[in-house]
DNA sequence: AAGTAGAACGAACGATCGTGCTATTGTGGA
DNA sequence: TCCACAATAGCACGATCGTTCGTTCTACTT
């Protein structure tokens, strides 16, 4: 019950590049553990994906590294750190792969761009394990800490991304005024993760495409009426 | 690595009124201890709906209850057994709540039904942790194993539940026959685990206001232009 | 009142969990 | 070339996991 509490003490490492500036002076001198920790973190997300973010055990991650157990966790202070970096880790491949490409875009294509690059990463299994958020949603809803705050904050800010991209469209004329970006970006969410769950569920892909057609419709009722094609 | 097989083996118990019947001549003659198998099922369902049905300990559920862990898990053969008796246990309650209710109407207003009942079961916590079965598919999807296929099968169902209240209602003309019943109700529920999953994630019971405006405006899309009013 | 079957218990098992120490290895800068 | 230190390995810890076993308690039948 008690002797619990402090816990943070032996958080060695990580005091490589940040709190002593001017020391890399090169361009990708990362100093050498750096390579192993993405290495680990790579296949801690697929892992994760799969079994959950709590499933993800730092005996399995390591011996699937042929790695040791301490010699691993030595890069993470604890397990918590350890999902947050994983959390970290999982959301630049998705900023990479579906956000940022949509960003040359503006408004109503950048709009379209996002939901068209949602739907290959969740078609072509970027994780292996489905959609890393969905999964991690669901399983950190209930859980107070840091791992829930950090997918929280993601969450909202792909939530924001998607509510952005509909008012520049509404901005641009694109999309109609009286249209509710919020509702909008809302309900697409909800269409993207209705088809992974049912993809991953029912072991069916076929399900991207009808969802394809769903939001697109769902985009259509505030786009039509405006001439602008 | 080996000696992994035969497990069932000692599954003693449930052999109480099936295989002797004309036994339970009373009426709630229940073999005392089904009582306590209903008791631990009640709690269980309800950590598990919190920490996930993995999550889910015998020896936590056993002190939850103040029981012995041998005494516990002698009322199922393994924890496999008990988390498909946990499934069951929400599918029950799920049906009871949501699904019944709605059978007393046809067609259309069946449909909306089920619909507002689920709305009412996910934003009235029939589950402390949120709806149980949402939480439960994005956890076992990566699962094999006799709990997915009870998952699955439930889930079949329930969207079956859905997409056949849509059929009849076009028989009835209150919804157009050029309608596609099955996307229809899988956009239902892709709404409704949207909101159950905002809901969650971001402590915003509100979204049910608007998901519940979403999904009957879904409904008036295959509706409108009828005059049945 | 004795007999019996089922329900619950206590203790223990091997495995694995996250975490902490200490020692060994490897490597880049002098 | 050698040194300092980062990186990794080895080993052990207390706790808890699912599971098994033998015993005790309880309640019903005869």
């Amino acid at each position: 019950m008690a002797a619990h509490a402090q816990a943070r003490k032996t958080s060695r490492r990580r005091t490589t590049a940040d709190d002593n500036p001017a020391a890399d002076h090169g361009r990708t001198r990362r100093p050498r553990g750096l390579r192993t920790r993405r290495a680990i973190l790579r296949k801690a997300v697929n892992i994760a994906s799969v079994e959950g973010l709590e499933g993800l055990t730092i005996g399995r991650l390591a011996s699937a590294l042929r790695i040791s157990k301490s010699g691993l966790f030595a890069h993470f202070g604890s397990k918590e750190d350890l999902q947050c970096a994983v959390v970290d880790e999982a959301r630049e491949i998705f900023v990479e792969r579906v956000v940022r490409p949509a960003y040359q875009f503006q408004g109503l294509k950048r709009l379209r761009a996002l939901c068209e690059n949602w739907l290959a990463y969740g078609e072509e299994r970027v994780f292996p394990g489905g959609c890393f958020f969905s999964a991690a949603s669901l399983e950190f809803d209930d859980r107070p800490g840091r791992v829930r705050e950090q997918i929280v904050g993601l969450m909202r800010k792909w939530l924001g991304n998607l509510e952005q991209a509909a008012r520049d469209a509404q901005s641009a004329g694109e999309i109609l005024k009286a249209a509710d970006a919020h509702q909008l970006a809302f309900e697409i969410q909800a269409l993207a993760m209705g088809a992974n769950w049912s993809s991953r569920l029912f072991r069916d892909p076929t399900v991207f495409r009808s969802v394809r057609g769903a939001i697109l419709r769902r985009i259509e009722q505030v786009t039509e009426a405006i001439p602008t094609r």
